[in-house]
RNA sequence: GCCCGGGUGGCGGAACUGGCUAGACGCGAUCGGCUUAAACCCGAUUGUCCCUCGUGGCGUGUGGGUUCGAGUCCCACCCCGGGCACCA
């Protein structure tokens, strides 16, 4: 019908323009009376290749959500940055030769030129790169800061290693007994590493999981992470060596049924004990198998449990029993005291041992089903005082006792341990700390900060940090004595770099301080952060501890970084996960090119609930497209007709046609605000304009004109958080207005409400018939209405009406027998 | 094994608190219009069954239950996705 033509190519670049060239997206660090911030943000990407749909659907989120908060009279901050350090970029330099500087610059510029093509709406005036020395200037001095208090030292301990990326791991970093990067198995070694001390705040990290709205299912997996459990330690002594065990229990009330006492093989007494013995060599040679293995091995609890005794035993502090002691690898040195009582009736685990070499089981607990059993039950074959009372008042009454005597206490144990940061990488921020023959561990004053990362050659991995070979670098003066003294060689996870960039945002251009506390009081905490879930722990965590960290400084007045938290789901192709390797890795270049940034922003909100993973078909793309264009040249069709107006006060009252459109108007705007504020429903609100555009399509020829600019102008501005490019042209045609200046729309609710509604008749239950009856009709009016319909009367004559139901403006249903 | 999600047309998905007719919106398909023709565009139909075409029967993974009324609540089971997994 039209002449008009869709263009996106035109429409596109003409708005980015106006965007860019009057920094309309800019936002200044004053406050302003009356508006509210809102600090929107969207993790960064890590620079490696070119953005992917991963990014199109994390961006096109967040864009419309800046979007909306900002129509509705609030100051959005939405900057965005590069994760530019990291093994990926350093692995891709290896492969190819080319430096991780030079092609960490190159992806980077392909984002830049992605992003701003996408026409998000980004203030572009606080961007960074994490790898840029004014901003790791600032990571170094943070970690300068935990390192005053204690939060950042240095300590040997059984670390990951990764053998093919050649260096150390965070626990977190290490799935399935694999490196999350390479994925090859992951070996443990005694190694001196940094570490920042997160177990301080696990109960902080635990509890504050209440105050913020994230995901229940990524609280969860923190809460798991951390890992608390309460329990008791409880003293098992060997008086023949003078020995005490101290082992950690979440069930003292199952002591009475301790039958052995386990140790595992990591433990420093297990070769002391046996030294000398007939038992040596047995020990020496299961602890130097179970060192061997790879902890995927050994933790696969499918196996037959294996172990070897010490010939030696133990006594139980609450009955005097003697037990004896084994060395098994089914007990962790990582967690609690590296050794265990072992309650065999009332613990699987200890249960599978006893039965595979034949120790003896003991029923404690009268709980019901066949051992071993976990349940609560009444204290059984125990001890006169606690026999008969429930297990959980035992438990209280047994920890007490001990306390009491000096063998016990309360006592809690975390899963999560404390966060390894130093890797033997080149391309990381480099840990500003010095060795001093004299004075020791030096940090760099911070006057001296950046230390800048040196440029070196060979930055390949060979076990040990590449930048120890950059001499020049590495020999330098002691800051305290002046003596000569060494670099510290190793650089920081990449997680580091990332766990406060969105502080740095709040003032990026600082150039005193990482940020002013002042300044950053008022945009922090983030109100609304977006990303993937695959950082449900790492990032997310880290993050967390570093607030609360710089909280305790002074530094901050929150004490978390996101107060809200949406996670979205993963861009399939063909059902398959995308990656380089299987090849089927859709960019959206081609796409954008095509259709235009809308379509491609629109349709991969339209797919489904952002939440949830969605599969990338070529042909929904089309629909998508085709969508924004009818949306399009009716706005033209209009514009031709009309002319540039206001928006109309419509017709005074409408009627027919023209009062059907209006409502459906209203309508859209009541829907897409509901899907828009109270959760991210950006497929339903985009099908809701959808249906205001076919409406208008429908009523085109029947209503006035001014009615149709009413229409069609309301589904410009709806769709503007989703496609702004075609809703400020259409918006623009129709009334000459910029369309992100005016407010959110507000949808008129006499305009939602009917006179007259449709009410449903049903005879037990079943749809008999409908009637139209007054919206405010009384259920005595109704019940009367429904009797006269032919159809009920036909199905309850000559049955005893039993009941009748009244919905008001809903139903109304007689029941009949 | 444990803990979360989730099973709705040919497909992606709607249906907020049990009732405003399950299947919005989009894709695909079929038909019609426009066109010399095609694409684009515009319009109609599209859960399923029936020689009964009816404001008909049946229909939200399976089997039960609660209710006047269940996709929605309860119980059991099957399947899919995710997380955790010798953490004492």
């Amino acid at each position: 019908m039209s002449e008009h033509r869709y263009d996106p190519r035109a429409i596109e670049p003409k708005w980015q323009e106006i965007w860019e060239r009057e920094r309309i997206w800019e936002v200044s660090n004053d406050e302003v009376e009356g508006a509210p911030k809102s600090y929107v943000l969207e993790m960064l990407p890590y620079p490696s290749g070119e953005p992917h749909m991963g990014h199109l659907k994390n961006y096109s989120v967040g864009d419309a959500v800046a979007h909306f908060h900002r129509r509705n009279g609030r100051r959005v901050l939405h900057p965005m940055g590069y994760d530019a350090f990291g093994l990926p970029a350093e692995n891709h330099a290896i492969r190819t030769g080319e430096h991780p500087r030079d092609s960490t610059a190159k992806s980077i510029a392909q984002f830049q030129t992605q992003l701003r093509r996408w026409g998000l709406s980004i203030d572009w005036s606080r961007e960074f790169g994490t790898h840029e020395p004014r901003y790791y200037r600032w990571t170094q001095w943070l970690f300068l800061k935990l390192f005053e208090r204690g939060l950042a030292y240095r300590k040997e301990a059984a670390v990951n290693w990764c053998p093919v990326d050649a260096t150390v791991l965070a626990n977190e970093q290490v799935i399935d007994g694999r490196c999350e990067r390479c994925g090859n198995l992951v070996e443990a070694r005694q190694l001196e590493q940094w570490f920042f001390r997160i177990t301080d705040y696990a109960d902080r990290l635990l509890d504050d999981l209440e105050d913020i709205r994230w995901p229940s299912h990524v609280k969860t997996m923190q809460r798991n992470w951390i890992g608390r459990s309460e329990g008791a330690e409880v003293t098992f002594a060997d008086p023949e060596t003078g020995s005490e065990y101290p082992v950690f229990t979440t069930r003292p009330d199952t002591l009475f049924g301790a039958t052995f006492f386990v140790m595992a093989p990591e433990h420093p007494d297990v070769l002391r004990l046996t030294a000398g013995t007939e038992h040596e060599q047995a020990v020496r040679d299961y602890v130097n198998k179970a060192l061997t293995e790879s902890s995927d091995e050994r933790s696969d609890t499918d196996r037959t449990k294996t172990g070897v005794p010490l010939g030696r035993s133990v006594i139980n502090p609450v009955n005097g029993e003697r037990i004896p002691m084994w060395v098994a690898d089914y007990v962790l040195m990582e967690y609690g005291t590296g050794a265990i009582m072992a309650v065999p009736g009332h613990d699987e685990r200890d249960f599978d041992f006893a039965t595979t070499f034949g120790l003896p089981i003991r029923r404690v607990i009268d709980c019901e089903g066949e051992l071993p059993c976990s349940e609560d039950g009444r204290i059984v074959n125990s001890h006169p005082d606690f026999d008969g009372l429930h297990n959980r008042d035992a438990l209280e009454k047994i920890v007490d006792w001990l306390d009491e005597q000096g063998k016990g206490h309360r006592s809690i144990n975390y899963r999560l341990r404390d966060w390894l940061l130093s890797r033997q990488r080149y391309w990381g921020c480099p840990i500003p700390i010095v060795y001093c023959d004299a004075c020791g561990m030096v940090p760099v004053p911070e006057e001296d900060l950046p230390v800048l990362l040196p440029d070196v050659e060979d930055y390949a991995p060979k076990g040990r940090s590449p930048l120890a070979a950059a001499e020049d670098w590495v020999n330098t003066t002691c800051p305290s004595c002046g003596a000569a003294a060494r670099r510290e060689t190793d650089t920081m996870d990449t997680f580091v770099d990332s766990s406060w960039y969105f502080l740095r945002y709040t003032d990026a251009a600082n150039d005193e301080a990482p940020w002013d506390p002042e300044v950053t009081n008022r945009w922090a905490p983030v109100d609304q952060y977006i990303g993937g879930v695959e950082h449900a722990i790492l990032h997310l965590m880290y993050a967390r501890f570093f607030v609360k960290a710089f909280a305790d400084m002074g530094l901050l007045d929150t004490q978390e970084p996101f107060n809200a938290l949406f996670t979205q789901g993963m861009i399939t192709r063909d059902g398959a996960k995308m990656s380089k390797s299987k090849g089927n890795m859709i960019s959206p270049v081609p796409y954008v090119e095509r259709y235009g940034a809308d379509t491609a922003r629109c349709y991969i909100l339209f797919i489904g609930p952002p939440e949830h993973g969605a599969d990338w078909t070529d042909k929904g793309v089309e629909g998508v497209h085709r969508f924004l264009g009818r949306l399009w040249r009716l706005g033209a069709d209009v514009a031709a007709s009309t002319g540039k107006q206001e928006p109309l006060g419509p017709l005074d009252s409408p009627e027919g046609d023209d009062l059907e459109l209006m409502r459906k108007a209203h309508w859209a705007i009541d829907k897409v605000t509901e899907d828009m504020a109270g959760r991210f429903a950006f497929n339903t609100a985009i099908a809701a304009v959808m249906e205001l555009v076919n409406d208008a399509y429908r009523y085109r020829g029947t209503v006035h004109p001014q009615t149709l600019h009413f229409a069609t102008a309301t589904a410009a501005s709806l769709i503007f958080p989703f496609a702004p490019h075609t809703g400020a042209d259409v918006y623009d045609m129709l009334t000459g207005d910029r369309v992100w200046e005016e407010p959110w729309p507000a949808a008129d609710l006499a305009m939602l409400e009917r006179d007259t509604v449709e009410v449903v008749l049903q005879v037990n239950g079943k749809l008999r018939a409908r009637i139209q009856v007054p919206a405010d009709a009384s259920r005595e009016a109704l019940e009367a209405m429904a009797r006269d319909q032919e159809r009920i009367q036909a199905h309850i004559d000559g049955h005893e009406v039993v009941k009748v139901i009244v919905v008001p403006a809903k139903l109304v249903n007689f029941v009949v027998r």
